[in-house]
DNA sequence: GAATAAACCGTAGCGTGCTACGCTTTTTGG
DNA sequence: CCAAAAAGCGTAGCACGCTACGGTTTATTC
């Protein structure tokens, strides 16, 4: 019936989408936000939209919006770097330091409710076939900047 | 570093996703319009929408802005169904009919492509586990409709 | 030093997913 | 038979992906 491993993917993708989003709903974000929130928390220096984009393997749209969402709902703000204007440095707010906790433990539990009934060596050959099937795809996206010599094309 | 199976699994979704894009690009498809036209071709009875929201664990908007913008493309068309005037029976017509060998055959290659250096034994074990993670994520999303039992509830 | 290239960001426009609401038709219950 | 519930679909409005384009600042090159 539904025997294709895409299918399963995509439907895997949606419950821990959904999973991310009705943990987080409670402080008003979203699971991208929320995945942004955590990035940021643990980053000793303020990072711009770049370094965003590049952790995430998103477009700077995506990201642009994303980012605008979260200064309107005051859990960040942007200052200009002094060295260079074109960046916005992303400074976390009273508000965004508020939920690192919560978005840290979500993953956490998320994560091991997949697995919750893999033994250790289960989880182990999941992530590898899952980084094999990954690899076999052609990579992370990226939109292959920065991509050195990864094409081969045929 | 990507620790996270939900990262890798959104990795995953994307790059499926995207060979999917790239393969229906030339026939005016995106991925998730082929994938609505696969599932309409090996049906005998033409479906309504609820059918494909139900086997794509849709809802009911996307569902319904998908089949518009093919039907706009003019790959399917609607017809009253007399029986129950609510329903809008989903038909092929030729142009949609055409695609449907590409299709296939572009679903193959992805499925073989990601698991292209996994044994036998792997590919099994892969689909065994992405189905136990789905169903340890509460099973497929659908909206809770008839949902009959599925709830343990911890 | 001025012109070109590159880097960073923004906006426009689209597709695809969602929830929430409403409309029409069918089914159900009294 | 008529009212209420349920089923099917539509629209509005949002979030979040993308590509394509443009604008400002920085770096490079002559």
């Amino acid at each position: 019936m539904n025997k294709h491993y895409g299918h399963r993917i995509r439907i895997l993708h949606w419950c821990t989408d959904q999973a991310m989003t009705n943990a987080l709903a409670s402080m008003d974000l979203t699971a991208a936000q929320g995945h942004i929130m955590g990035y940021l928390a643990h980053r000793d220096t303020a990072p711009c939209s770049r370094d965003i984009e590049e952790a995430f393997h998103l477009s700077h749209p995506t990201v642009s919006g994303l980012l605008s969402r979260l200064e309107k709902k005051g859990f960040i703000e942007f200052r200009p770097d002094p060295r260079d204007r074109r960046c916005k440095r992303i400074n976390i707010l009273e508000r965004g330091h508020q939920c690192n906790a919560l978005m840290h433990q979500t993953i956490r539990e998320n994560e091991e409710k997949m697995v919750r009934d893999f033994t250790e060596e289960e989880r182990e050959v999941f992530s590898s076939l899952l980084d094999r099937a990954i690899a076999n795809m052609g990579g992370s996206p990226c939109h292959r900047k920065h991509k050195e010599e990864t094409e081969a094309n045929d």
